[in-house]
RNA sequence: GUGGGCGUAGCUCAAUUUGGUUAGAGCAUCAGAUUGUGGAUCUGAGGGUUGCCGGUUCAAUUCCGGUCGUCCACCCCA
């Protein structure tokens, strides 16, 4: 094969493109029934942007960005992902302020250079919500029951929510200290890994996956117990809500997001169902972002849902089945005068809203037949030399094999089947959007 | 960036262990059995630079090295 796609890139064949539409037509709905409106930004921006609000020393700036410079000389980034892009969007069209509630949501492809696994590519993509303006922990709960939600509208039982507050300015420095302090007394049995975080970001360990470190992780101090009192009363009220709302979660002291510019409420809805990489979903509150990339002081909340992780676990819990929308009329020809008919016939046929095919490689009727079947045609008409001199045609439905002469003129308007599709609009000039047309599902 | 598994027909996999004549099967495709009728059955046909490059050898799909790709894990994250 002499082109491939990029490494860590997967195109989306048409089966599984059913499921996408399926999937994102669910996250609209949604999104819109919470209030939050679409926003569409550029797939890449200024390097810094990224490199400012990610923070300088995640894994993500340091290592993972598709950093490329443009003929002037620019340094761009394909985004690694959406939230300061949206930051960023808002700010510049004057929709994010302290005194402006507003909440957007994306859906779109982010670009991280790492290592491809299992749940985990170059080129991946997000739908993810943010909410600006409120710093009130009855917001943290919409968004979190939101995202529950929304799983439950997929038919999706059995993830877990995973919940921690990992502080704001003023206490999370604190806990910074007390967990490297603590660590620092144990680090002799740890992995190596631990020992090179203990210096570069000791919060990491907590996150750590090795039984020996597991060991000494277990006694670590919790950040819920070094919350500064705003944020206590933050969490607690926070939890109050979801308890009220009756959502199930877990809390998780150890729940560390790997972007600097979370505060407060941290969370992430896991699966067991995805291998190694398993959080379907992430996402916190930021009350410190849009004054950092240049905006009046305004508290946010976002979460982003990654979109290959969930179109995977809809796989494997069957629910992937949404979709069988097949050709309802099938036209197969015998000789060429036949396929003139025909193929006016399949115009006038989609004009009037009827998915049609017929074939376009001389194919036997045999095989057209065959093919007709294969499409899950439900309906096939067959025009042969005597049925253009008749004006009539034989059509044959599929699933009963029961077949009954048509008339050309008839073909498009008869019962059995295609009365749901044919009607012309009677109600004139609505200009197709009333309820009298096409609905087919 | 690190480690390991795997690259043979459109797809799923044999044959490689111990190098040896023509690299097989199922599914799929196409055709025929059925002069103008799909799904089932039977018959037949097409389809391969054994990922790529190099090395060893009389001989490499098989052994060795490299490279690319892929999968899984680490790291990190959605």
């Amino acid at each position: 094969m002499k082109y491939t796609a990029p490494r860590g890139t997967k195109d989306i064949l048409p089966e599984e493109a059913r499921l996408w539409q399926y999937i994102e037509d669910n996250c609209r709905d949604i999104f819109f029934l919470y209030n939050y409106q679409e926003i569409r930004t550029p797939v890449f921006e200024a390097t810094e942007l990224f490199s400012r609000s990610i923070g300088q020393t995640t894994d993500i700036v340091k290592k993972e960005m598709y950093t490329f410079a443009d003929r002037k000389g620019r340094s761009l980034t394909l985004r690694p992902e959406a939230t300061a892009a949206v930051v960023r969007a808002g700010l510049e069209n004057n929709l994010i302020s302290p005194d402006n509630f507003s909440k957007f949501f994306y859906i779109g492809p982010m670009f991280r250079y790492e290592r491809p696994q299992a749940g985990r590519q170059r080129q991946f993509h997000q739908a993810g919500v943010e909410a600006f303006g409120s710093a009130d922990p009855l917001l943290d709960a919409e968004v979190i029951v939101m995202a529950v939600k929304l799983f439950n509208s997929l038919g999706l039982t059995g993830l877990r929510v995973n919940l921690n507050s990992v502080g704001c300015g003023k206490c999370q420095p604190g806990y910074r200290q007390a967990v490297q302090d603590y660590f620092r007394s144990h680090i002799g049995g740890m992995c190596a890994d631990c020992q090179e975080r203990l210096e570069t970001n000791p919060m990491r360990i907590l996150d750590c996956k090795e039984a020996a470190c597991q060991k000494v992780i277990a006694a670590a101090p919790a950040s819920a117990s070094h919350l500064c009192e705003e944020c206590d009363a933050h969490f607690k009220k926070l939890l109050n809500y979801l308890d009220a709302a009756k959502v199930e979660y877990q809390r998780s002291d150890r729940l560390v997001r790997g972007l600097d510019y979370y505060t407060k409420t941290a969370f992430e809805v896991v699966s067991s169902q995805l291998g190694a990489q398993n959080a379907v979903c992430g996402g916190g509150r930021y009350d410190n972002l849009v004054e950092e990339l240049g905006g009046k002081a305004t508290p946010a909340i976002g979460f982003a849902i990654g979109l290959e992780r969930l179109v995977e676990i809809m796989k494997q819990t069957k629910l992937a089945g949404h979709d069988s929308r097949g050709l309802l009329l099938y036209i197969a020809t015998i000789g060429e005068p036949a396929r003139k008919v025909a193929f006016d016939l399949l115009l006038k046929g989609r004009e009037s809203g009827i998915p049609a095919d017929m074939d376009y490689s001389g194919k036997s009727l045999k095989a057209q037949m065959k093919a007709a079947d294969r499409q899950k045609a439900q309906y096939v008409y067959i025009i042969g030399e005597d049925e253009v001199a008749k004006g009539g045609a034989v059509l044959k439905n599929m699933a009963t094999s029961e077949e009954r002469t048509v008339t050309f003129e008839n073909i498009l308007y008869e019962p059995f089947g295609l009365e749901a599709v044919r009607e012309e609009p009677s109600c004139g000039g609505c200009g197709g959007n009333c309820t009298c047309g096409d609905d087919n599902d």
